[in-house]
DNA sequence: CGCTGGTGTAAGCAGCTGCTTACAACGCTA
DNA sequence: TAGCGTTGTAAGCAGCTGCTTACACCAGCG
């Protein structure tokens, strides 16, 4: 009779290679849920269910575990959108609600911006993709400009759902908010460069 | 000689009302800076060069202290602004970071939403009198949901600008980013309720 | 003068944080 | 079976947090 390997599948009673992944998995979700800061080494390792410990021997220290967090999570979507459906794309990915197996690192990068210094430094790496993607679609000479505005409107619309949770944002249909967004972004791309002669603001 | 009374005016030594309003505005500006979490009772007694049990003395606790500053700031700005002025207004408080006497509340709230459940509830209010405001200058019947993306793109130039850094906006012209915003914004309001086709306003 | 009450301070509380250490349990190999 | 490195754990560290307590000071008043 076998000890007690629980169920199926070649499982070990210690198996590091799992237990690293538990505690990747339950850093991830936790650091999505609550932000860097708020989310504790203890919290962490009790959901992996394992002691904290293993955390600092798998990982060094919390601020590594959320490097390999966010390394993990990558920016694969990014890469295989044409620049002139980015920006919608990326709005409905933030408009629907966080499936199961999704990619939680923008909801990580959302809650940890509180303070600055440490996620700040990877949020400027994704963004800096996003803008250089996104100012080509305005021919204009301050196009870096707009697409960090857009961006930034991303970045609030996401804010707002997720983290402040304000009716009616929160719950509302992810076609009327692309509609009404779209539109004003559309202005946004193709507005004259300087101002329109004498135009009163 | 005399003692030590500093220099003119009715200065006493020993001033409640004066030290609470140091430690006032000794909050606002922290909690500006760091946001509520990092903002620490002693780093405020500190900067108002007072104890920090006076503090508590004051205000009874932290969260209370919030609850006040949010108040006495925030509020006062938004009953004396008229509702089609409050976008720009609040857009360029944003833009022009640091202005010795300028209302700090919005930097406050956005600093401090990454950790929803402490500073929330004080900040929520807020939120709410800035939506109602805002949703009157769109005659749609969606006008909360049009207030909301306002709001949104506030708080994420916000953050675009004093948290993360980013270029060119953090370095850009007051005048340039408002030109581009209020342009889009005027087609948020403005835009038809439903799909363009449809009901043609 | 002594008394009283408002103002300010130093010290300390329990609880939490990231992180470390000493040690037990396990399972592979000889 | 005996040895031994790997995997896991309990306990504890210093440092920080919001907050409290005990007490010194100072001004006004009898």
């Amino acid at each position: 009779m076998a000890p007690a390997p629980s169920d199926s599948a070649g499982e070990r009673r210690r198996d590091a290679a799992a237990t690293r992944k538990r505690l990747l998995e339950a850093a991830r979700d936790l650091f999505a849920e609550r932000g860097y800061e708020a989310a504790t080494v203890r919290d962490i390792a009790a959901r992996a269910g394992v002691n904290q410990a293993l955390l600092f021997r798998y990982f060094g220290s919390k601020r590594k575990l959320l490097a390999e967090v966010v390394a993990q999570g990558g920016l694969e979507r990014l890469r295989t959108t044409p620049p002139e459906q980015l920006f919608e794309t990326a709005l409905r990915s933030m408009l629907s609600q966080s499936a199961p197996g999704a990619d939680r690192t923008l909801e990580v990068y959302l809650r940890s911006i509180g303070r600055g210094d440490e996620a700040a430094g990877a949020l400027l790496g994704l963004g800096q993709e996003y803008q250089s993607a996104l100012a080509s679609l305005s021919g204009a000479e301050d196009g870096a400009l707009r697409a960090d505005l857009a961006m930034a409107w991303l970045l609030g619309i996401g804010l707002m759902r997720t983290v402040v949770a304000r009716e009616p944002l929160a719950g509302a249909e992810p076609d009327a908010v692309c509609r009404l967004v779209l539109d004003a972004v559309d202005r946004l791309w193709t507005a004259p460069p300087r101002g329109p002669d004498g135009a009163g603001l």
